[in-house]
DNA sequence: GGTCCCGCCTCTCGCTACGTGAGGGTCAAG
DNA sequence: CTTGACCCTCACGTAGCGAGAGGCGGGACC
């Protein structure tokens, strides 16, 4: 019971270039040909099909199937836990990227109507890689990293102005407190501060205090962050930072 | 103050050929050439060049760096939000690939000696998508998922010798049971399946009651892993199901 | 002025896994 | 004998460069 191209690519569900494609790389070559050239495939090419298709669905490129398949003493295993590796490292890396787009939206918010060049210029010689590297040792694999990449995507570029005219709008309540000589352990700083952690809650992700409190310390860690809140009104990185964690031991 | 590519090439810690690229497919063409037809960049081609790595660090294609920057009017967020799906659905996708790995992985211990071919066979018309999506429903972006993630990847072949050989006792002592008559709601048909389960977390993953009576209903929902049960000991898949179940309503 | 060497130039092929025609035979049905 | 579905073999295109080949430019040293 002969196949013809057509027939084996209906069945396994590929195209029939791509049964060329593995016949003249010689992955998978059919056992004959009609007198007038037809590729005739038998049942045991079919079988090899299978094989070759689901090996390719685990993401291995085809020379390595080629040569899993070819060394029939050769233990897979290895190759597996190869795979295994490479696909979570890709995973990581892409969840870096998720991460560092996420940053890029979120500093639309600070600063959204800056043209793409001045965004980036802002973050001068920024570097997405260590930022993210950063969230996702923070963040990473837990459910607030999942309920922030979740929403964040699908925030539309009204949610966005919204949420920067609540950040504005919470900056120059903030400033105000600050020019008022009030401490930064003061119940109105803290009543800020609070107000600071449950924004983050609603737009992003499940804010507790301990996260809040990191947040507290890049602010005055990393320069990117301390320029934005240090353009706001100079010393307010700090006296945020203070008002934060003064907030968290408060009510915990 | 014009730059050569060398020197530009090593400020933006990308090769003379990228730059070379850039220029060819007109994404960063330098402002001016000397006499001689050395590309000279200027500032603003530097920074420029800053832009589009951002981009690039962020994944997106170089044709689509190339709208956003020649579209000053552009908004780039649609673009943002875009590649956030496209990223969070490139890592579904990679995720699954891990799952299915992780399938093949644990299906050698089952049948540890056959060959790829081999194995792939007993699963028959096995649809490694399919699969993937029902782990993904079931244990996508949750703790027990990562866990099993993690510990997987890094058995050895003598892990998974010893889990082959305790799984092989166990199914020996499980079926002796089945054999002696006790009915499947027996202490001793309940202490097996408790057994199971906590091989289960040993070798994979915190697996709760809740998880485990969803295993026993796909070992009689899903002929692949019936099949495996029956092999051991006709009927055992309903047995094994039906004890799962008893164990996990008597012990909650 | 000659020579040395580094850096620059422009090709051009190579990589993955096929997609997409172009141009032309083959086969079963009407 | 024609039609239409199917098959064949080239052969180029894809993204984003890496890795040369073969040749010129420019500053330093003798």
């Amino acid at each position: 019971m002969p196949y013809t191209v057509g027939q084996v690519a209906r069945a396994a569900r590929v195209t029939v270039r791509t049964l060329h494609h593995y016949d003249e790389i010689g992955l998978l070559s059919p056992s004959g040909r009609t007198p007038a050239g037809y590729r005739r495939y038998e049942d045991a090419d079919l079988e090899r099909l299978q094989v070759i298709r689901a090996y390719r669905e685990l993401g291995f490129p085809l020379e390595e199937i080629a040569e899993i398949l070819d060394d029939p003493g050769a233990d897979p295993l290895p190759h597996l836990r190869r795979q295994h590796e490479l696909l979570t490292g890709r995973i990581g890396k892409l969840r870096e990227m998720v991460a560092a787009i996420e940053l890029a939206m979120e500093a639309r918010t600070l600063n959204i109507e800056l043209t793409p060049e001045e965004r980036f210029e802002v973050f001068g010689d920024f570097d997405p890689d260590a930022h993210a590297e950063e969230a996702e040792r923070r963040w990473g694999g837990t459910e607030a990293y999942r309920q922030s990449t979740e929403r964040v995507g699908r925030y539309s570029k009204e949610d966005w102005l919204r949420n920067k005219a609540e950040n504005e709008d919470w900056g120059r309540r903030f400033a105000e407190l600050m020019a008022s000589g009030a401490p930064a352990d003061s119940p109105e700083a803290m009543a800020l501060a609070e107000e600071h952690r449950q924004r983050i809650t609603r737009w992003f992700y499940d804010c507790s205090y301990e996260i809040h409190t990191g947040l507290a310390d890049m602010y005055v860690g990393d320069p990117r962050f301390t320029a934005y809140y240090e353009k706001i009104r100079p010393g307010m990185a700090a006296y945020l930072s203070e008002a934060i964690h003064a907030n968290a031991i408060n009510r915990a």
